[in-house]
DNA sequence: CGAGCAGTTGACAACTATCAAGATTGGTGG
DNA sequence: CCACCAATCTTGATAGTTGTCAACTGCTCG
């Protein structure tokens, strides 16, 4: 991706609604353009908050508390806005999945041009609310799923942003090592692989390589999960 | 409280910087005002997502699954703004701790009234992100850490919002019952009880009561937590 | 084709949940 | 003011789940 189409990506997804294109300048000016490479991580000085746009690529959000302990906070893609406090009980960084390009802010600047307009504001209030709903499904699923219902659930949400086929069958491509899926999951590698092993063992997934996965049972998968039905 | 001056609360929190008191108005046409006692669910219907406003009390936002488990997603107190999804994978109600009073809004119907008012925009924006951080807090202490380290984490955290006594030794008032931590920290309230009757044994604590808790040694506590170190 | 890393599997230990009694607490009514 | 009651909390015994440590297997990419 070249540098313009970065930008241009920004004023599409975050100041489309201004209407006016010399709305993105003030903002191009305050932002810094990086790229980083797969499992780079991204470097952010701890001393101020951050907005980071993602142009390309896939991304995770990390935080990690002593004793080498990490957990992944969020995965992110192209065309969202990341917003990363400073350095607080733990420590947060951001960390590209594969090879990614990005915009970073320091959040304060960001806002300051932001309250000027509306439209970009609401933009930004939208999305803060669906990350906190997101992260609000995260701590349920830490603090009161068990390894099993984590995993369903996570090959179901990861079926429904990139899985082929239908049909009660779908494959689905893994964008991240079972490191990555046991960070997300509050687990283990080895908890990860074995749940794998089991669903397998039942015959409800099959893999094929580190990161095809194919469901055979949607319906299945989805009462492994302890959803709430759909309705009642 | 009486509704005026829960509507003046209101005012003053949300919309005190747009200057113009008759802004206040319109949205009032919208909320709703309940009252709410001890232990008992604010009735929200699903359909819509909501703000609600805590003009008084303190309460509770949980989620729950199948299977009866719950899960406390949040505590909110006097003067926050919350935002609560409709129903999704997981529903959500909001429940007061002690007696409340509170606006509740439709959320589409309060950002249509905030968007023409970049101040309040602002306002809620501010506030979602300052949601999402702690939200994502909470998220590690559920993924990542054990119940002693949360039970210390959690010490600590209402020693800050509602202790007194300082020079090592703090008094803190739990505002809620045995469950509602243990449902807050993804815990049963079997290991609360015993993580709080271990940190007695170990004289770092005191208890008077169900609800008093002494902390002696705060330092040994913030080590317990497991946070990082103020710098690194 | 082989080296190195990622992933899997197994044995075991640790932690937390579950089930089941008891013990406190704080409020109520005598 | 005291005794009692129901609810809340604590404690104990046990089982289940997940983490830890270690060995092994199988990808991928030079």
């Amino acid at each position: 991706m070249e540098l313009h189409s970065l930008n241009r990506r920004f004023a599409d997804n975050i100041l489309s609604k201004v209407g006016n294109t010399d709305a993105a300048e003030p903002f191009l000016a305050i932002g810094r353009t990086v790229q980083a490479e797969r499992n780079e991580r991204i470097r952010l000085d701890d001393e101020w908050p951050k907005f980071v746009f993602i142009g390309g690529g896939a991304t995770k959000l990390v935080a990690h508390a002593s004793s080498g302990r990490e957990q992944i906070v969020a995965f992110h893609f192209q065309d969202d806005l990341v917003s990363i406090p400073s350095r607080g009980p733990h420590a947060y960084y951001l960390c590209a999945l594969e090879d990614c390009e990005m915009l970073v802010f320091r959040a304060d600047k960001f806002m300051a041009l932001a309250d000027q307009q509306p439209a970009i504001l609401g933009e930004i209030c939208k999305r803060s609310l669906a990350a906190l709903w997101r992260c609000r499904e995260k701590a349920i699923q830490l603090g009161r799923k068990t390894a099993r219902e984590r995993m369903a659930n996570f090959l179901l949400a990861m079926a429904e942003r990139n899985g082929s086929g239908s049909n009660g069958s779908c494959e689905v491509q893994l964008p991240m090592s079972r490191r990555d899926i046991a960070d997300g999951l509050g687990l283990t590698i080895e908890t990860v692989s074995r749940q794998l092993g089991e669903l397998k063992t039942e015959g409800l997934i099959s893999t094929s390589g580190r990161s095809t996965v194919n469901l055979h049972d949607l319906q299945t998968l989805r009462a492994r999960a302890d959803l709430l039905p759909d309705t009642g």
